[in-house]
Formats: C-alpha cells, sequence, structure tokens
DNA sequence: GTTGATGCAAACGATTTGCAACTGC
DNA sequence: GCAGTTGCAAATCGTTTGCATCAAC
C-alpha cells in the first residue's frame, strides 16, 4: 500500500495556486505535502517543526500566513476546537472528529448514518450552509489509561 | 412573556457552588446571570463589557477565571470556535449551533431527526463519549446581505 | 479569623504585522 | 524587473499568573 498523496494532488495545487494569481514556492509545497501527510491536525508550530529539517530556513510567520493563504483558497481546514493553538488538516474526504477535552487530541470518523441523514434547513438567522460537521466530545483511550492508572496509584 | 431565568437556577448556583467548597460572590452571581441572560454566546471580554456597568470595579481577570471555574463545574461551556476569543453559554437544553465563517456570530438551532438518531460508537482510539454536537458552518443572514450590497454597490 | 476570591500589574503564548531582502514568473 | 513572498523582529491580542488586599463563611 502506497501511503504518498498522488500527484494529482499537486497538480491540483498548482493549479489553484496559478488561477488565485499566487506564486508557488517552495515552502508552500512543503507545507502543503506535510499537512497531506499529517494524520494528527497538526497546529502550525508542530508543522513549523516538522519541517524544519527540510527547510532549515523556514520561519513560523510563513506558516502561519500560508495556512491562512491555504484556508482562504479552501485548501485546508482550521478545526473548532477549544484548545489555544489553530489545527489545520488538508481538505479530503468529508469526515467527522473526536475531540479529547483532557489532552485536546483529534481523531476523524466517519459516521454513515449521519451523512445520510436529511440535512437540516438553515436556521433563521442564517443564510447558506456550507459544511456540517459532529464532534464529539470525550476522552480518548491514552487519557482514560493515565487517569485510571493515577487513581489505582 | 417574563425571560427572566428562575429563582431556581439561582439555588441550583448557589448549590453547585456550595457543594464544590466555593464562595458565592457577587463577582461570581452577576457573571453567571448575565450569561444566563445572554443570547449571543459572549466572549470573557463581551461578558465583562457587559458587567461593567453593574460591578465597576469587576476586572477581566476575574471574568477568565470565573468561567473557567463554571466551566470545570460544568455550569457552562466554552464553545468550539475558530476564532481567537473563547466563546461561552450557560448550559441549558441540548442544542446545535450555526458558526458564521465571516462574522463569528453563533445561532442555535435544534434539530429533532439528529437527537433520535442512535449516536456513533466510539471510534478507534477514543474510549468515552461525553457529548455530541453539530456545527454547521456557512453565512449569516447579516452577512450575505453586506457581501450583496458590496458586490451591487 | 481563616480561607479562598479579587484586582492589579506583569508575564505568557499564539498569532499578526512592518519592513527590507529575496524569488518566481 | 516587478509583484508577490519570505524572514526577521517587534507588536498585538487573548489569556494566565504572582501577589497583596479583601470578602465570604
Amino acid at each position: 500500500m502506497d501511503s504518498r498523496p498522488s500527484q494529482t494532488a499537486f497538480r491540483r495545487f498548482e493549479q489553484i495556486c496559478k488561477a488565485a494569481g499566487l506564486k508557488v514556492t517552495q515552502q508552500r509545497l512543503e507545507i502543503y505535502r506535510q499537512l497531506l501527510k499529517a494524520k494528527d491536525h497538526p497546529a502550525a508550530e508542530t508543522l513549523y517543526t516538522r519541517l524544519a529539517r527540510r527547510l532549515p530556513t523556514l520561519s513560523l510567520d510563513t506558516v502561519y500566513r500560508t495556512l491562512a493563504t491555504f484556508e482562504r483558497l479552501g485548501l485546508v481546514h482550521r478545526l473548532e476546537t477549544t484548545g489555544s493553538q489553530a489545527r489545520y488538516e488538508a481538505l479530503s474526504t468529508p469526515h467527522h472528529h473526536f475531540l479529547c477535552d483532557r489532552c485536546g487530541k483529534v481523531i476523524d470518523f466517519s459516521w454513515e448514518d449521519f451523512d445520510t441523514l436529511e440535512p437540516p434547513p438553515p436556521p433563521a438567522g442564517a443564510e447558506r450552509v456550507e459544511r456540517t460537521s459532529v464532534v464529539l466530545h470525550g476522552q480518548c483511550a491514552d487519557c482514560a489509561q493515565a487517569a485510571a492508572e493515577a487513581e489505582q496509584g
């Protein structure tokens, strides 16, 4: 099984950049590549750390700026979380998120029964609904185990 | 129609505080009252501004501290948003949120078909699900109108 | 009176911005 | 070469913390 993102993703990436009048820089390419590869919804700083080896001169502000640009282009999503850091994911097939209230871990999941549900009408005061997502709050396995161990001493 | 929160909400509030060994201070009471009254999921600073008239010596840090305390007690929820400020709401009947991606407005709505849906099993890596919420992303009526006017301008 | 809560000011972490040097087109 | 992009440093914003004073119990 080859888990490398297909070349088409980068073709599409270049096309979108050019269509928006944006230059295809090395930084943007690498940040996008890293985000496609990441499964853990990294924060800007996490991405920065991971890219530091490959791009030693990269600066954290560029990561922030690039992520904001990508979000505007619709290439990435900024997740809604309760933590202090914003977390990002590359756009992919629709899915939902489990959010650990203790450590902030995000776990993707799909939920067929929900996806086949007729979407709700826009509530009063809302004009247009562009995206529907389910967020599950709870405790992840790691935190549950840590809590159990702490209790038993 | 009397929209004042019932006295029972405050009885319950005092009980919860005392049970947790917390003092029932004027600040806590007023912050809780304001949050019960607010329909717009205010940020800490918004609450602070609204309370400034009634409590001139109130400080913003107290609002932050108090909201954190309330959250720990389960009296309020911190909403997951994509904005930079945390937003709060007093606990009430379960409902969901529409989130305007442009201005950050939050609109409550209920969705019976969803609520009657069998909840999904905890995804792999998740131990326990404590809360399930739906977040709709889109554009609110005000922003849609502003955008239309700007275009036709 | 004791203990925990508040207000103030200062610290902090995440993110944004101004600006000069640089790079893709 | 020009316009857009980067890296650096400094600024900003939301939030947290240390500490002395104050209020609830």
